[in-house]
DNA sequence: TATACGCCTTACCCATAGGTAACCCACTTA
DNA sequence: TAAGTGGGTTACCTATGGGTAAGGCGTATA
Protein backbone atom coordinates (compact mmCIF):
# COMPACT_ATOMS: atom_id res chain seq x y z
CA UNK A 1 0.00 0.00 0.00
CA UNK A 2 1.02 3.18 -0.87
CA UNK A 3 2.00 6.44 1.96
CA UNK A 4 -0.39 8.82 2.26
CA UNK A 5 -0.04 12.59 0.89
CA UNK A 6 -1.30 15.56 1.53
CA UNK A 7 -1.11 18.40 -1.43
CA UNK A 8 1.91 19.24 -0.10
CA UNK A 9 3.84 16.09 0.63
CA UNK A 10 2.82 14.66 -2.67
CA UNK A 11 4.02 17.79 -4.27
CA UNK A 12 7.15 17.76 -2.62
CA UNK A 13 7.52 13.59 -3.60
CA UNK A 14 6.68 14.21 -6.97
CA UNK A 15 9.62 17.57 -7.43
CA UNK A 16 11.89 15.28 -5.97
CA UNK A 17 11.21 12.25 -8.53
CA UNK A 18 11.45 15.05 -11.19
CA UNK A 19 14.74 16.33 -9.66
CA UNK A 20 16.20 13.11 -10.49
CA UNK A 21 15.50 13.62 -14.23
CA UNK A 22 16.00 17.57 -14.51
CA UNK A 23 18.88 18.83 -16.45
CA UNK A 24 19.02 19.34 -20.28
CA UNK A 25 20.38 16.16 -20.94
CA UNK A 26 19.62 13.10 -18.24
CA UNK A 27 16.46 12.42 -20.12
CA UNK A 28 18.55 12.10 -23.38
CA UNK A 29 20.88 9.97 -21.41
CA UNK A 30 18.45 7.72 -20.25
CA UNK A 31 16.42 6.88 -23.48
CA UNK A 32 19.75 6.06 -24.86
CA UNK A 33 20.22 3.21 -22.37
CA UNK A 34 16.48 1.79 -21.24
CA UNK A 35 15.92 -1.45 -22.43
CA UNK A 36 19.11 -2.93 -20.70
CA UNK A 37 21.60 -1.01 -23.43
CA UNK A 38 25.30 -0.65 -22.01
CA UNK A 39 26.95 2.23 -23.45
CA UNK A 40 30.78 3.64 -22.88
CA UNK A 41 31.67 7.38 -22.71
CA UNK A 42 32.64 7.74 -26.06
CA UNK A 43 29.61 6.12 -26.97
CA UNK A 44 27.40 8.50 -25.61
CA UNK A 45 29.31 11.56 -26.64
CA UNK A 46 28.85 10.47 -30.27
CA UNK A 47 25.53 9.45 -30.31
CA UNK A 48 24.39 12.63 -28.34
CA UNK A 49 25.46 15.67 -30.38
CA UNK A 50 25.82 18.78 -28.99
CA UNK A 51 26.68 17.83 -25.59
CA UNK A 52 29.98 18.43 -24.62
CA UNK A 53 32.16 16.44 -21.97
CA UNK A 54 31.48 18.77 -18.71
CA UNK A 55 27.41 18.17 -18.98
CA UNK A 56 27.70 14.59 -20.05
CA UNK A 57 30.03 13.35 -17.43
CA UNK A 58 28.47 15.85 -14.71
CA UNK A 59 24.64 14.48 -16.05
CA UNK A 60 26.12 10.80 -15.91
CA UNK A 61 27.76 11.16 -12.12
CA UNK A 62 24.09 12.35 -11.07
CA UNK A 63 21.95 9.82 -12.17
CA UNK A 64 24.50 7.46 -10.82
CA UNK A 65 24.66 9.27 -7.41
CA UNK A 66 20.38 8.93 -7.56
CA UNK A 67 20.99 5.34 -8.19
CA UNK A 68 19.62 5.06 -11.75
CA UNK A 69 22.71 4.53 -13.49
CA UNK A 70 25.87 1.98 -12.39
CA UNK A 71 28.91 3.07 -13.66
CA UNK A 72 31.45 -0.13 -14.82
CA UNK A 73 35.29 0.96 -14.51
CA UNK A 74 37.33 -1.69 -16.71
CA UNK A 75 40.69 -0.64 -15.48
CA UNK A 76 42.92 -0.62 -18.40
CA UNK A 77 44.52 1.79 -20.45
CA UNK A 78 42.97 3.77 -21.91
CA UNK A 79 40.08 3.57 -19.81
CA UNK A 80 36.88 1.62 -20.33
CA UNK A 81 33.81 3.08 -18.26
CA UNK A 82 30.67 1.51 -19.02
CA UNK A 83 27.07 2.81 -18.41
CA UNK A 84 23.56 0.80 -17.90
CA UNK A 85 20.96 1.50 -16.07
CA UNK A 86 19.69 -0.08 -12.60
CA UNK A 87 16.81 -1.75 -12.18
CA UNK A 88 14.91 0.88 -10.39
CA UNK A 89 16.00 2.88 -13.26
CA UNK A 90 14.79 1.21 -15.87
CA UNK A 91 11.65 1.12 -13.77
CA UNK A 92 11.35 4.74 -14.65
CA UNK A 93 10.21 3.43 -18.35
CA UNK A 94 6.55 2.69 -18.62
CA UNK A 95 5.97 6.26 -16.27
CA UNK A 96 8.01 8.01 -18.28
CA UNK A 97 5.48 5.83 -20.96
CA UNK A 98 2.86 6.74 -19.03
CA UNK A 99 3.84 10.82 -19.38
CA UNK A 100 3.91 10.60 -22.72
CA UNK A 101 0.74 9.00 -23.37
CA UNK A 102 -1.12 11.71 -21.29
CA UNK A 103 0.87 14.40 -22.94
CA UNK A 104 -0.15 12.75 -26.52
CA UNK A 105 -4.28 12.94 -24.79
CA UNK A 106 -3.93 16.88 -24.66
CA UNK A 107 -7.03 18.12 -26.10
CA UNK A 108 -6.52 21.08 -28.92
CA UNK A 109 -6.50 24.69 -27.87
CA UNK A 110 -9.68 25.98 -27.56
CA UNK A 111 -10.36 28.80 -30.03
CA UNK A 112 -13.28 30.38 -28.23
CA UNK A 113 -12.44 30.33 -24.89
CA UNK A 114 -14.45 26.59 -23.91
CA UNK A 115 -12.88 23.42 -23.95
CA UNK A 116 -14.00 21.55 -27.01
CA UNK B 1 -2.12 3.39 -30.95
CA UNK B 2 0.81 5.79 -29.26
CA UNK B 3 3.59 7.50 -31.57
CA UNK B 4 7.03 6.00 -32.55
CA UNK B 5 9.78 7.87 -30.70
CA UNK B 6 13.63 7.73 -31.01
CA UNK B 7 15.66 8.58 -28.20
CA UNK B 8 15.91 11.94 -28.87
CA UNK B 9 11.89 12.42 -29.73
CA UNK B 10 10.87 10.90 -26.50
CA UNK B 11 13.05 12.75 -24.28
CA UNK B 12 12.07 15.46 -25.90
CA UNK B 13 8.52 15.11 -25.43
CA UNK B 14 9.01 14.20 -22.62
CA UNK B 15 10.61 17.06 -20.83
CA UNK B 16 7.66 18.75 -22.77
CA UNK B 17 5.49 17.53 -20.19
CA UNK B 18 7.42 18.48 -17.70
CA UNK B 19 8.22 21.72 -17.99
CA UNK B 20 4.46 22.20 -18.07
CA UNK B 21 4.94 20.78 -14.31
CA UNK B 22 7.82 22.96 -13.61
CA UNK B 23 8.38 25.63 -11.33
CA UNK B 24 8.44 25.77 -7.36
CA UNK B 25 3.95 26.32 -6.95
CA UNK B 26 2.08 24.23 -9.81
CA UNK B 27 2.83 20.86 -8.00
CA UNK B 28 1.43 22.22 -4.94
CA UNK B 29 -1.19 24.08 -7.45
CA UNK B 30 -1.91 20.80 -8.76
CA UNK B 31 -2.21 18.66 -5.90
CA UNK B 32 -4.90 21.39 -4.26
CA UNK B 33 -7.25 21.20 -7.17
CA UNK B 34 -7.20 17.26 -8.16
CA UNK B 35 -10.28 15.58 -7.41
CA UNK B 36 -12.66 18.33 -8.68
CA UNK B 37 -11.60 20.72 -6.49
CA UNK B 38 -12.47 24.32 -7.31
CA UNK B 39 -10.65 27.05 -5.09
CA UNK B 40 -10.41 30.78 -5.08
CA UNK B 41 -7.71 32.93 -5.93
CA UNK B 42 -7.26 33.89 -2.34
CA UNK B 43 -7.97 30.50 -0.72
CA UNK B 44 -4.71 29.24 -2.35
CA UNK B 45 -2.69 32.05 -1.64
CA UNK B 46 -4.28 30.91 2.28
CA UNK B 47 -4.04 27.36 2.27
CA UNK B 48 -0.10 27.64 0.19
CA UNK B 49 2.25 29.37 2.92
CA UNK B 50 4.89 31.08 1.18
CA UNK B 51 3.69 31.64 -2.20
CA UNK B 52 3.54 35.46 -3.04
CA UNK B 53 1.34 36.90 -5.25
CA UNK B 54 3.17 37.17 -8.11
CA UNK B 55 4.18 33.81 -7.95
CA UNK B 56 0.64 32.55 -7.63
CA UNK B 57 -0.42 34.94 -10.12
CA UNK B 58 2.30 33.96 -12.48
CA UNK B 59 2.23 30.03 -11.94
CA UNK B 60 -1.74 29.91 -12.63
CA UNK B 61 -1.35 31.71 -15.74
CA UNK B 62 1.10 29.27 -17.35
CA UNK B 63 -0.80 26.36 -15.78
CA UNK B 64 -4.15 27.59 -17.58
CA UNK B 65 -1.86 28.78 -20.76
CA UNK B 66 -0.90 24.88 -21.30
CA UNK B 67 -4.61 23.81 -20.63
CA UNK B 68 -4.61 22.05 -17.14
CA UNK B 69 -6.54 24.77 -15.30
CA UNK B 70 -9.77 26.67 -16.24
CA UNK B 71 -10.42 30.14 -14.75
CA UNK B 72 -13.56 31.44 -14.02
CA UNK B 73 -13.92 35.09 -13.14
CA UNK B 74 -17.16 36.22 -12.27
CA UNK B 75 -17.99 40.00 -13.24
CA UNK B 76 -18.58 41.68 -9.86
CA UNK B 77 -16.74 43.88 -7.22
CA UNK B 78 -14.61 42.58 -5.49
CA UNK B 79 -13.44 40.60 -8.31
CA UNK B 80 -14.19 36.71 -7.95
CA UNK B 81 -11.73 34.44 -9.85
CA UNK B 82 -12.19 30.30 -9.72
CA UNK B 83 -9.88 27.93 -10.56
CA UNK B 84 -9.87 24.16 -11.41
CA UNK B 85 -8.43 21.26 -13.63
CA UNK B 86 -9.69 20.60 -16.67
CA UNK B 87 -10.29 16.99 -17.64
CA UNK B 88 -7.07 16.45 -19.27
CA UNK B 89 -5.27 18.47 -15.86
CA UNK B 90 -7.25 15.98 -14.11
CA UNK B 91 -6.17 13.19 -16.15
CA UNK B 92 -2.42 14.09 -14.69
CA UNK B 93 -2.89 12.22 -11.70
CA UNK B 94 -2.64 8.88 -12.18
CA UNK B 95 0.75 9.20 -14.34
CA UNK B 96 2.15 11.22 -11.25
CA UNK B 97 0.81 9.04 -8.51
CA UNK B 98 2.73 5.98 -10.99
CA UNK B 99 5.82 8.80 -10.33
CA UNK B 100 5.03 8.52 -6.61
CA UNK B 101 4.93 4.89 -6.59
CA UNK B 102 8.24 4.54 -8.81
CA UNK B 103 9.57 6.67 -5.87
CA UNK B 104 8.63 4.77 -3.28
CA UNK B 105 10.04 1.61 -4.70
CA UNK B 106 14.12 2.60 -4.77
CA UNK B 107 16.42 0.75 -3.25
CA UNK B 108 18.15 2.04 -0.39
CA UNK B 109 21.56 3.11 -1.61
CA UNK B 110 23.69 0.27 -1.64
CA UNK B 111 26.59 0.60 1.59
CA UNK B 112 29.51 -1.01 -0.12
CA UNK B 113 29.08 -0.57 -3.90
CA UNK B 114 26.97 -3.38 -4.91
CA UNK B 115 22.88 -3.16 -5.31
CA UNK B 116 21.11 -5.03 -2.68
C1' DT C 1 -12.29 62.10 1.40
C1' DA C 2 -10.19 57.97 2.47
C1' DT C 3 -9.95 53.27 3.19
C1' DA C 4 -10.73 48.40 2.34
C1' DC C 5 -11.41 44.38 -0.66
C1' DG C 6 -9.87 40.83 -4.22
C1' DC C 7 -6.87 40.02 -7.89
C1' DC C 8 -3.38 40.90 -9.83
C1' DT C 9 1.18 43.69 -12.34
C1' DT C 10 5.62 46.00 -12.30
C1' DA C 11 10.48 46.99 -10.98
C1' DC C 12 14.35 45.26 -9.23
C1' DC C 13 17.77 41.70 -7.25
C1' DC C 14 20.19 37.31 -6.69
C1' DA C 15 21.30 32.25 -7.05
C1' DT C 16 21.79 28.51 -9.90
C1' DA C 17 21.91 25.68 -14.32
C1' DG C 18 24.18 25.28 -18.20
C1' DG C 19 27.52 26.85 -21.90
C1' DT C 20 32.77 27.12 -23.82
C1' DA C 21 37.49 26.35 -23.65
C1' DA C 22 41.29 24.58 -21.86
C1' DC C 23 43.78 21.37 -19.05
C1' DC C 24 45.06 16.59 -16.72
C1' DC C 25 46.34 11.63 -16.24
C1' DA C 26 48.48 6.99 -17.29
C1' DC C 27 50.12 4.45 -20.75
C1' DT C 28 51.32 3.02 -25.71
C1' DT C 29 53.01 3.71 -30.16
C1' DA C 30 55.88 6.28 -33.73
C1' DT D 1 60.76 12.76 -27.30
C1' DA D 2 56.35 13.62 -28.72
C1' DA D 3 51.86 12.74 -29.75
C1' DG D 4 47.48 10.00 -29.25
C1' DT D 5 43.95 7.70 -26.45
C1' DG D 6 39.63 7.54 -23.22
C1' DG D 7 37.56 9.75 -19.66
C1' DG D 8 37.19 13.13 -17.41
C1' DT D 9 38.06 18.33 -14.36
C1' DT D 10 38.56 23.22 -13.81
C1' DA D 11 37.80 28.20 -14.56
C1' DC D 12 34.91 31.39 -16.12
C1' DC D 13 30.58 33.60 -18.12
C1' DT D 14 25.65 34.27 -19.00
C1' DA D 15 20.61 33.48 -18.98
C1' DT D 16 16.71 32.25 -16.48
C1' DG D 17 13.72 31.36 -12.45
C1' DG D 18 12.26 32.83 -8.43
C1' DG D 19 12.39 36.23 -4.46
C1' DT D 20 10.66 40.99 -2.23
C1' DA D 21 8.29 45.29 -2.26
C1' DA D 22 5.21 48.13 -3.94
C1' DG D 23 1.57 49.91 -6.93
C1' DG D 24 -3.11 49.65 -9.57
C1' DC D 25 -8.12 49.13 -10.43
C1' DG D 26 -13.23 49.54 -9.60
C1' DT D 27 -16.59 49.82 -6.24
C1' DA D 28 -18.73 50.20 -1.58
C1' DT D 29 -18.66 51.69 2.97
C1' DA D 30 -17.30 55.15 7.07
Amino acid sequence: MGKAYTPETAAADVAAAMRVLEGRWKLILLFHLFGGQVRRYSELEKSIPGISQKMLAQQLRALEADGLVRRTVYPEVPPKVEYQLTDWGQALCPVLDALLSWREGKPPAAVDGREP
